[in-house]
DNA sequence: ATCTGAAATTTGATATATCAATTTGCCGCG
DNA sequence: CGCGGCAAATTGATATATCAAATTTCAGAT
């Protein structure tokens, strides 16, 4: 087992519900490596180490479960199965999903959006003059939002979410080249353009491509770091 | 090790936990209508129906809501997400992610994956003679998962089948038309060539035009019921 | 020393009790 | 009639106890 008497406490105000506040703790753990595949969780321990019962424990661990980050067998023990692997197919997830929601955002796009891709594309230009990478972050971000509700799929935006396992630390690294910040951009524009012009099919492949290689490049990232 | 494949005369029945049990049963309750999107799901009362306790039901919820199937709101109540526009966006789901999967498999396909898909074609038209509708619907959950296995994909895999909304009822109606059954298997032809020749870019736009095609008629045979 | 198997232990699964936030309903006041 | 506001009821959240399957331990036989 790796490591897990390093999770921390539960202490912090009760902002939101054990579970939730659990589940985000052990989420962490696992996708940050302090938690690794094959790594054996104890419910009792656990429970025992963060303070509180196993019932919010077992509802948090079912949530994992049902992500795939880890796996439970009946009596026998609940193993992280989150590895290097996994963390590649979840960007290709990622990236299949995304680019389905900027396909139909291409579909579904008004003006009003169009031109917030516009300014968004603008304001990037301006934090590549400045080399602010955290306002960069921020209006990646807020980008990729737009596009999000300009394709009025809800379900879609929900399980791309669930897919993300880039931590903020990460985005900075990647986005401290300066090769990466004028390409991110540039690919940024292009994806614009596409949802502008109602060119799906363009649109999709370009946003698939997109998270396609900038994953790859947090990927790398991330395993220098284990 | 070994030799305990003679040894298990259990009712797979009795071997499946409560709380799998519940998720599965509760599951097909919204997704064949009798749960509609809106309707409030009180733990106490559906545990003692379901005779229960609330502690496998509760875990079954929180995995039904982590699929986005309904939303658990803090001591105010459970409500069933779950509505036509969700079914629809589950299915551009399911194409964005098997034509990911599509896409990997034509980069990783083996010689002996492309004869058993090019065998199954053959079966296919087969099929196609002599109208068996039901080996039909077997040969083509064969196919997509000859592609799943070439793809080296086992999260993906996963993923995209948890976005599966169809009964067999709904793909036996859905295979009752002739033209539909020869679409069918164009198309299929058409993908496992794309992958024999390890054209990922066309596997990949050949399986998301199937899927969202073969998936809207499923749709609208899904609404009618309802 | 190795194997067997039964008892003790561990551990997830399930049931039940309690807590606290929310809702509901009733009463009185204007 | 309408509107506060408090008490009771409701309900999800959490804690704890119990059950049963799986694992481990270890005595006894070979």
């Amino acid at each position: 087992m790796g490591g897990e008497d390093t999770l921390l406490p539960v202490e912090p105000v009760f902002l939101k519900s054990l579970r939730d506040h659990v589940y985000g703790l052990v989420r962490d753990a696992i996708i940050s490596g302090k938690l690794k595949g094959g790594d054996k969780l104890n419910e009792r321990q656990l429970a025992s180490q963060l303070g509180i019962s196993t019932t919010p424990l077992k509802e948090a661990l079912r949530v994992l479960e049902a992500e795939g980050l880890v796996r439970s067998e009946a009596r026998r023990g609940i193993y992280v199965t989150f590895d290097a692997a996994q963390a590649e197919e979840m960007m290709l997830a990622r990236a299949a999903i995304e680019s389905m929601i900027a396909r139909q955002a291409a579909k579904h796009v008004t003006k009003a959006q169009v031109t917030q891709l516009r300014t968004l594309i603008v304001e990037m230009r301006a934090g590549l003059e400045t080399v602010d990478v955290l306002e960069l972050i921020a209006l990646n971000e807020r980008f990729h939002n737009v596009i999000h509700e300009a394709s009025g799929c809800g379900y879609l935006r929900r399980l791309q979410s669930g897919q993300n396992i880039y931590t903020q630390t990460a985005r900075l690294i990647v986005l401290s080249e300066e090769r990466e910040r004028f390409q991110a951009v540039e690919e940024h524009e292009a994806i614009a353009d596409a949802i502008a012009s109602h060119d799906a099919e363009l649109a999709e492949r370009l946003m698939r491509d997109h998270v396609i290689r900038s994953g790859e490049k947090h990927l790398i990232r991330v395993q220098a770091e284990n």
